[in-house]
DNA sequence: TGCTATATTCAGTACATACTGAACATAGTG
DNA sequence: CACTATGTTCAGTATGTACTGAATATAGCA
């Protein structure tokens, strides 16, 4: 294979890496994508950690994160007992069906902690006194404000204009 | 300060925290945030220290960030010179004109480089031969998916529907 | 059914990164 | 203008997390 192309395929996974790592992501699932979205045939995981050089074990993990993003499939190369995995190649709806769903799950703990505290106050207001009477009025429109941000940040991450 | 105040108080605070450590952000930035979110009275940086039990540098650091982002501004006390800060409440102003810029920053980058490995097998093509000559077709086909998918979603990450 | 090729798991480790804390810079005050 | 209170910086370190690699599980084959 050329060098000048291998060095073109490098530089984009290298990329991927970065951006995937950025994103709290780790760096080698976003390279195992970028490897598959960039080969003609499907690849095995030997292959995969071949070429970027990395575990075997972690090359089995993070394939299946992506398989459960629906960034890669398994397809059946017969004659053949390996497992050869190729790239979805409609990178947006991987976004919108895989990423922004993971995400999603990370906001709804954070949906569930303002539902909790709320509780707390709640369950508690008969027994505030004077200064601290005022103060739970203030944390409760609070986290009013925050719940109803939250809810709008979720139908927003539905991504309407996709 | 009432104990189930406090708890209600941490328990969010706790939650912001892994909220934006899992976005790549950093744990203290997020509970510095929700600190000043939940104070009635802005408050200085030796206040957020001693709250949070995190050391001075980190909260200077942190709170500029956030201010960097719009997600906190300094505060006037006459008669007082340490810097106080208060939150911007107007959460989805935050994420709209503060972190999806900064996340569409670390995106930039990667649209750089799919430019980069357009640029070099555009200036190798002609030194190509035989299979490599379809790979580099194949290679320019998959970049320009990429690139199509990544203006598509610069444009989402505007949050038309905000 | 045992044998071999392949995949998965997970305890240990390496690594990246956020935090600490002390030294330094800065700006208010008397 | 020196003094003091406060803020910033950054080298060193602690911490969390992703990766390694060997042990284990699994599945196809003869």
């Amino acid at each position: 294979m050329d060098k000048k192309l291998i060095e073109a395929r490098d530089n984009f996974i290298e990329s991927a890496g970065r951006t995937t790592q950025g994103f709290g992501l780790g760096r080698n699932i976003g390279q195992l994508y970028a490897l598959l979205f960039f080969s003609p045939k499907p690849m095995s995981l030997d292959d995969m950690a071949g070429e970027l050089k990395v575990s075997k074990g972690s090359v089995s993990t993070n394939v299946r994160e992506l398989e459960k993003w629906g960034a890669v499939r398994e397809v059946w190369i017969k004659g053949d007992r390996k497992d050869y995995y190729e790239a979805e190649v409609n990178f947006l709806k991987i976004i919108k069906e895989g990423i922004l769903p993971f995400f999603r799950r990370k906001l709804d703990s954070s949906f569930v902690a303002t539902a909790e505290s709320k509780e707390i106050i709640h369950n508690n207001r008969k027994n505030f006194k004077s200064e601290d009477k005022e103060l739970s009025l203030f944390y409760t429109k609070r986290l009013n404000l925050i719940e109803i941000a939250q809810s709008r940040l979720l139908l927003l991450l539905r991504l309407p204009g996709l």
